[in-house]
DNA sequence: TTGTAGGCGTTATCAG
DNA sequence: CTGATAACGCCTACAA
């Protein structure tokens, strides 16, 4: 009660509190219990308890050598393709009681390489890179090397949907699901489209791309329309009012690759008194929950989001283990029809 | 080159690289750098650069008595409501270099408890806690002990919506909000409601739901019925199928405590028949950005999510300052109409 | 079972 | 301007 009024006890005022020394304080809360004697056990409890002790995580990371923090990249916390990725890394990271430090990079490489820079600092056990703009391993392509140094020193990196990084990685079967969605659409249908895309070094979004149109090839149906816009809401709704005025006669349904673009396109449509599901077809990608809310309820293509960042924790987890522990993962996707191209347009 | 093949570099081995001492090494890496040698300091940053040497945050955290971190306590990243605040802070504490870890407190409060325990552990500069089940000072209040442990080590906490706690606190005008709204219903001309709120312990949908009674008391109408369920979309779905089983004659329009839950109310009402917005009028709460993208538009009462956050953390920042730092700040919030409630009830 | 002492990677103090 | 050297809070042989 003499010393200064605030900084936080450490383990020496908690083993003075007790009458043992740090050395017995420091066993009794952390170290393999069964060595200290009980009765100095429970003092030493009662004290850290009375003082409100909370052991200092830097110090025991530097003294111990390691860490018990996984690293999180993503563009975009308030996006729900990546919130719901994050909340899989983290229930999977709770299991393991690991703490879980999660970065933004909107937008700029060179924050991104900031980020990773800085959290390389953190020495997490993990670090988990999500739908970042790692593209390919050309000339300068300084993220992957600030990974690599990561690794060098002992560091895990997992990587989720940037599979041409030699890091281990959580794929997403974008290619399969988009072939199959062409498929489903032919079905029902549909002939004549368009492609709501991002710009191509957003991988995701080329892959979607191309995989719709492998669907679509050799089916003697048109090449699609192709309008390249932002991997956003905004984006999707600004494409499809592109769309709109420069007139969609040719266009029987539109494939947005992503969902959040799809449903601003259908936002779009219906200001422009266009009936998406009727007038046009709408199918999006992702399958977020708020897919079935919409009306018409989006035509999507499920990805299994939270389950690829619990994959890829334990992806990153397992790779302590002895060589066989496997290098990377593809989460199925699977297509689900909806009422957004229920309407089979007319002949 | 010839220790162990892993772990990271040190300021050691740069120093070494550089033919310089650690403390000229760390001088020109961190301390003020004008009083080093302009040739010994690029020969310093080259080492640095060649070793790909990063400094060690727990070192310098533990060397330097205080940390870059601000720790973020959200309920569940998914829900829109708390990624929007996170964003916030995201983009706050960026422009200070801040690191923000978050945790997520999936329901249990004891799960919350041992959180802000840990997340003392990290000596952060600030503890952020958004909408946890903080309830009062009551007895056996552990995590506002903790709480207040943390704050007499040093540390700054503010809490998001819990003005009840002796916090600095950044409050949501849930209840005005709630009670413009009524009053902006009944002067479209709907006399008879049901709320669907969440349990009481919730302090949010409490506010939200007294406020909305208080803008109806004193108008002439009905109580209106209320319907306890979860503060989820599928509460709301949930809420309104119950309500439409029970028989709906006696109620014309449904306030939902937030956005969410809204907008599984009407899915629940689509699914059973029921029109949102011409058979039954649909507000909710939050204004999240798919209110615009639902059929029909919900209305609901503004809130701004990101500013709540990025504000929290400018209050927690302020608080280093003199004396007069303002202890709380209120969002203001603001209806905003939109068809789901267009639609006026025939008398 | 317990205490002493050295070390983890940085910073900061204090002589040179 | 630079280099030893003592902290910082904790863990862990090693010795008692």
């Amino acid at each position: 009660m003499h010393d200064g009024p605030n900084s936080p006890p450490t383990l020496h005022d908690v083993a003075r509190e007790a009458g043992v020394s740090v050395a017995t304080a420091s066993r009794a809360l952390n170290g393999s219990t069964r060595n200290v004697r009980s009765e100095n056990a429970s003092r030493v409890r009662a004290a850290a308890a009375k003082l409100g002790y909370q052991p200092h995580l830097s110090a025991q990371a530097i003294a111990r050598g390691s860490t018990r923090t996984v690293a999180l990249v993503v563009r975009d916390v308030a996006d729900p393709y990546f919130s719901a990725i994050a909340a899989g890394v983290g229930r999977a990271a709770e299991a393991d009681r690991l703490i879980v430090t999660m970065a933004v990079a909107e937008g700029s490489p060179e924050r991104e390489l900031e980020i990773v820079r800085t959290l390389r600092g953190q020495r997490p056990r993990v670090i988990i890179v999500a739908g970042s703009r790692v593209d390919g391993a050309g000339t300068g392509d300084a993220l992957a090397e600030e990974l690599r140094h990561y690794r060098t020193a002992g560091g895990r990196v997992v990587l989720i949907s940037q599979p041409d990084l030699p890091f281990p990685t959580v794929t997403i079967d974008n290619r399969g699901g988009a072939e199959r969605l062409a498929t489903a659409l032919l079905g029902a249908g549909y002939r004549r489209f368009a492609v709501l895309t991002a710009p191509p070094e957003i991988r995701t979004s080329r892959e979607r791309h191309e995989g719709f149109l492998a669907g679509l090839r050799g089916c003697g149906v048109p090449e699609p329309l192709v309008i390249e816009t932002g991997f956003t809401r905004e984006g999707g709704y600004e494409a499809a009012r592109r769309l709109v005025t420069r007139g969609f006669e040719d266009v029987e349904a539109v494939f947005a690759v992503n969902d959040v673009m799809a449903i601003g396109a259908m936002t779009a449509f219906r200001d422009a008194g266009v009936v998406p599901g009727a007038d046009i077809g709408v199918a999006g990608f992702d399958d977020i929950a708020s897919a079935v809310d919409v009306v018409p309820a989006l035509t999507s293509v499920a990805v299994p989001l939270r389950e690829a960042g619990a994959r890829a924790m334990r992806l990153a987890l397992s790779q302590d283990e002895t060589a066989g522990a496997e290098s990377s993962a593809e989460m199925p996707t699977h297509v689900v029809l909806r009422d957004s191209t229920h309407v089979r347009p007319a002949p």
